[in-house]
DNA sequence: TTTTTAACTTTGAGATTCAAAGTTAATTTT
DNA sequence: AAAATTAACTTTGAATCTCAAAGTTAAAAA
C-alpha cells in the first residue's frame, strides 16, 4: 500500500485515458475517428493530442488517401509502456 | 468502444484515487495515517478530502481517544459505488 | 508556561481544461 | 470560376483545479 507514485499524471484525464484506449486496440486512428469516438470539440481534441505527442505516447502520420489528407495517430512503444505500468499501477493501488 | 462517459470526474486526480483505494480497502482511516501514506501535504490532503466529501463519497468521523483528537473517514456507499463504475469503467474501456 | 501535535483553513500562483472562434489548404458544389 | 464544405488544426480566454506554504485552533505534554 505505497502511495499513488505508480501512477502516471499524464493519464489524469478522462479523454487521454480515452485516446489511450483506442489506440492501444486499433494502431493508426484518424482525428476524424477519434474525435467522433470520444465526442470532442476540436480544439480540446487538438490539445489532450498534442499532450500526448509532446511526451511522446502517441505518433501522427500525415497522408493522402486519392486526394483528400488524412492525419492519422498511433501509440508508441513509450506510450504502450506507460499505460501498461499506469493500468497495473492502478490495479495495485486497489487490490491492496 | 464509447467515449470515457462511464469515468468519473472525480477520479481524475491521482491523490484522490489513491485515498479512495486506501478507504476502499480500510474502513476508517485517520488523518495521519491518510497523509503518511499518500505523503501529502497537510493542505493538499485537505482540499482533497474537502473535495470528496462535498460530493458525498467520503464521511468524516471526529473522536477522542484518551484525551487524544482523531478524525477518521471512510467512503459512503454512494463513494464506494461511484468508485466501483468508475473502475468498471476503465477496464471497458481498457479492454476494447 | 512554552512547546508540540492533530487537524485543519486560507492564500495564491501556476497548471489544466474546454469550448468557441479563427485559420489553412484542399475539395466539392454550384 | 466562385462559393461552400471538409479536415485538421491553432488561438484565445475564462473557469476550474492543484498544491505547497503559511497561518489557525484547541488540546496535550513537557
Amino acid at each position: 500500500m505505497e502511495g499513488y507514485g505508480l501512477l502516471n499524471k499524464a493519464f489524469d484525464s478522462r479523454v487521454r485515458l480515452g485516446l489511450m484506449s483506442i489506440l492501444s486496440v486499433n494502431e493508426w486512428v484518424s482525428y476524424k475517428e477519434i474525435k467522433n469516438l470520444l465526442d470532442l470539440t476540436d480544439g480540446n481534441l487538438a490539445s489532450h493530442i498534442q499532450a500526448l505527442e509532446k511526451i511522446n505516447f502517441i505518433e501522427i502520420k500525415k497522408q493522402f488517401i486519392g486526394k483528400k489528407p488524412l492525419t492519422t495517430y498511433r501509440v508508441t512503444s513509450i506510450g504502450k509502456n506507460a499505460f501498461k505500468e499506469h493500468i497495473s499501477g492502478l490495479e495495485k493501488l486497489i487490490n491492496n
